[in-house]
DNA sequence: TTAGAATTGTTATAATATAACAGTATGTAA
DNA sequence: TTACATACTGTTATATTATAACAATTCTAA
């Protein structure tokens, strides 16, 4: 029993878990997608955060850092979460992703002073949206 | 007792967390910060969390999202703090403020295509540093 | 078929952050 | 100077976010 989903690489709760935050509207939250998945048989958080960490590192999904919520990834998997950006409404909560190939290319591009090699960037903007103007 | 400290507008337990987080080499986290503090009578996390939102606000400490973590700011506190850029090693932790003239322009400027006007933006860039090459 | 890797289930606990309430200090303006 | 508003402080309790540790099962590939 238990069998992987092997369409799409992804095991039971991770396919679970996935599903929830792809079609939801807004940033799901941990504990938020634990009360929801519990009636399928999710019951602890390990097992959610094993599968939020599992579909981030594959960029089946993001994490929004500044409100610890994640995001199904609109974009391609973002060539495995290597360059992400996001718009956030401040009043709202409403989280966009933003697909803008001169963004993400002159972002990859960008070379420190210092020195330093970058593999990866997040770009968190925000302010508010237009429905909420 | 408890004089305001004018000569910088922060106030006594504001001081006291900015001085230990502006002389860190690296990110300080609240607990850390809190642990820190308390041979000074600051004995509780609302203390600091409230200092550390006040900072934050007033453009003088910069949060590292992904970390969990504060950082002085490095850049005339970064015009109240509406453009903040990082980078960030994976190996040692290191945080760095970028201070460049021209991301910065270019990010202020971004417009989304969905007619967001954006107030704000935090850029975290991941690599491995110098010195952990 | 069998061993390693990945996934799952479970309990407990660690780490991060805020609510709520009472009091004190400071600046401003009557 | 008094009175008011605002900002700051102290304190206890609690909410929220995330991981440690361990045992078992399932998947994969040789
Ligand atoms: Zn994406
Ligand atoms: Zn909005
Ligand atoms: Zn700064
Ligand atoms: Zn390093």
């Amino acid at each position: 029993m238990t069998r992987m989903h092997k369409e799409n690489n992804l095991s039971k709760n991770q396919q679970i878990i996935f599903d929830l935050i792809d079609k939801s509207p807004e940033p799901l939250k941990a504990y938020t997608i634990l009360f929801n998945v519990q009636k399928k048989g999710i019951n602890a958080p390990p097992q959610v955060y094993r599968a939020l960490d599992k579909l981030v590192e594959i960029g089946k999904i993001h994490k929004i850092e500044s409100k610890n919520a994640f995001v199904a990834c609109k974009n391609s998997d973002c060539e495995i979460s290597k360059a992400t950006a996001f718009s956030i409404c401040e009043s709202c909560e409403m989280v966009d992703e933003i697909s803008d190939t001169k963004l993400s290319k002159y972002l990859s591009s960008f070379n420190h002073k210092k020195g330093m090699k970058f593999k990866r960037f997040n770009l968190e903007f925000f302010g508010i949206c237009k429905k909420c103007k």
